[in-house]
DNA sequence: GGTGAAATCTACCTAGG
DNA sequence: CCTAGGTAGATTTCACC
């Protein structure tokens, strides 16, 4: 159901989702048509959910990302849909994961700058009622960028 | 230099990198010619970097996500470019920051099952001699998913 | 795996501010 | 001079063989 050459073109659309049926052709040593098709089986069996565009965040004047950490005052399922539901609103707030351990939610952020970066801490985050603690750590160097999933 | 229509076009690229020019100037009240311009401008400036799919992880029996802190025995260069190196070179591993504070890197890693995570650690992070301690958060939920940068 | 019609892209042209 | 819209040729996709 998915064999090898369905690994290699996933892993390839991963990196390069604007070739051609051709250059993927080209790639796994298959036909055009061969390439599109299996594509298209990918597409509608639903692995292949999209795509989108890489973005340089330096030229879009975001200089910092961070990781906040936030933990809740109390471990309701209230408190936790207002606080997806305004986590979801910040642009700013790229991905929010919930963990096992201590920290309740682990946010991932990009801001424009440090005063950014305090005022969605203080403004946004800690003023909200279900919020007991906030924690922020600044990406000083990401050795690697997101690469695809492992296929 | 980046107008209001150019982060318009930015921000759909990022939730549907398949659009057609057509689609874009639809959305854009701008003629497809328009359109694709300031998209080609947008590729050839570096703001947008490339293209990527986004994949179905369960689809691909990735179902378990996690973040494992790593601290470093010795903080100097040898050790981490070689951390690094060991970084780069496993797949599962989908991202390495350098954060502030006392964990030396955060990876944000999918494997197939607890198992994996386990044997990711104990054979491939822990045996490496430049690192002395490592500590995994199991991902249980993603409240928001890898929604693009703010634009 | 191949083919042709349809869709799309791209380079060039013209018009308007 | 710069930006927008239009057009024709080249490229790519897609449904069918």
């Amino acid at each position: 159901m998915l064999d090898s050459t369905d690994r290699r073109l996933i892993a390839e659309l991963q990196r390069r989702a604007d070739a051609t049926a051709q250059d993927l052709g080209d790639l796994l040593h298959l036909s055009a048509s061969q390439a599109a098709r299996r594509r298209a089986r990918l597409e509608s069996e639903g692995l292949i959910k999209g795509y989108t565009a890489r973005l340089d965040p330096a030229k879009l004047g975001l200089s910092v990302q961070a990781f906040v950490q936030v933990q809740m005052a109390a471990h309701n399922a209230d408190n936790a849909a207002s606080f997806v539901r305004l986590v979801t609103t910040l642009p700013e707030v790229v991905g929010c994961w919930t963990l096992t351990g201590e920290a309740d939610y682990l946010l991932r952020v990009w801001v424009t700058d440090l005063p950014a970066l305090n005022a969605l801490i203080h403004h946004r985050l800690l003023p909200h009622p279900a919020v007991s603690r906030v924690q922020s750590q600044i990406v000083m160097d990401q050795p690697k960028a997101d690469s695809g999933l492992p296929v």
